[in-house]
DNA sequence: AGAATGAGCGAACAGTTGTAAGCTAAGCGG
DNA sequence: CCGCTTAGCTTACAACTGTTCGCTCATTCT
């Protein structure tokens, strides 16, 4: 086995033992180091030749996480040129995500308000690709002028993110509630932002 | 001094010095035993004639926070009852709160999403006194029946909390923009879910 | 007055943590 | 083939953690 091959095979043995650690009761945060890597199977001072420090693996979970969900996106999009029913669709492919990658969705969830400002922002760089996507489609498919195409696509955004968080405490014959309660709240947007343009009255 | 007082005054310094020490770097969860006695100004060891452990500390943190929160709310009710304008006066003052007692809200934030269950579900009910004193106005001053006047309770709170933690990071210049912004979502929940009562189709 | 209670303390414990220093040995470039 | 590079190891240290134990001594109760 090459060298650099080896290198990052024990690489992805760290970032995997990292997620895997993570669960319901036990946040990044509360990751040691010295957990990380014995669950990797090397010694703890192996992993500075890997990473400068935990804050390093972190944004490193945290850019993965992302990657995972633009792929998200990318598999709705295909469901829903077969489907048709755009905001059913795209809601039921993210909760399949955070059902079946909870770790990874409660990894956004958290670092979102966590005590690193840079994950912090690179959590919020990865909710914007959500954001852009859809205000494109907004503008594409409404009459919604930009600006406001925007506001509309965060707070959609931001409406199914919480979805997401409640079915994590939630028992799973909650879930189809959760859904049609989302729906309803991203119909109400959609239909209110087409029939109320602007006002300027405060 | 009474027993009783001096104990209760020490049981306060412990509260005081967990509040004081959270900030935008620093959890609850990242806080210890020893770091909080220290500053309370008691040894250790004394922590535990107060509490059993952090964790019910925590629990104790959370409930004052869900306290200043339902202050708050009965703050904005004067409020809106002199101003009339019932959005704008209701973020604004919630804004206000934010900025005002950042840590405190902080506090709120992180536990919803934390990795204890039992800090989750008293941030959660505390979030539900909001959501149910919305709802009932909703269904009070609107047509909406009671499942959707919650649904659409629900909604406004996540989007107005969620306003407040961007308010966190961002510059005091924007206040006016996140405030602004948040209104024209709200009115756009109200407008559609006033204009679109039910409809079966999936 | 005398006994009981209980808040607070200091010392000590076993455990864990991050990280530094220096070694080994395997892969690589010349 | 030899020397350099470097992933990974062991050992070690100092700092901190939560928690137990036993003590003091002011307040309270009888």
């Amino acid at each position: 086995m090459s060298r650099a091959e080896q290198k990052e095979r024990t690489r992805r043995a760290i970032i995997n033992a990292a997620f895997s650690q993570l669960s319901a009761d036990k946040s990044f945060a509360s990751l040691s180091l010295r957990e990380v890597a014995r669950e990797a199977g090397i010694a703890p001072t192996s992993f500075y030749r890997h990473f400068a420090d935990m804050d390093e693996l972190g944004l490193t979970l945290v850019d993965e996480a992302g990657l995972m969900l633009r792929q998200l996106m990318r598999q709705a999009r295909q469901r829903i040129e077969k489907n048709g029913s755009v905001i059913r669709t795209s809601i039921e492919t993210f909760m399949e995500f955070v059902t079946g990658n909870s770790n990874v969705f409660r990894l956004l969830l958290r670092e979102r308000s966590g005590t690193s400002a840079a994950f912090r922002s690179a959590v919020a760089r990865e909710i914007q690709h959500f954001v852009a996507e859809l205000a494109e489609y907004l503008r594409k498919e409404t009459t919604c002028p930009d600006e406001l195409a925007r506001a509309q696509a965060e707070a959609m955004v931001i409406l199914v993110f919480h979805t997401g968080a409640d079915a994590l405490d939630a028992p799973p014959e909650q879930y189809g509630y959760l859904t049609s309660r989302t729906i309803t709240q991203l119909r109400w947007l959609a239909h209110g932002a087409a029939g109320y343009g602007r006002k300027p009255k405060g």
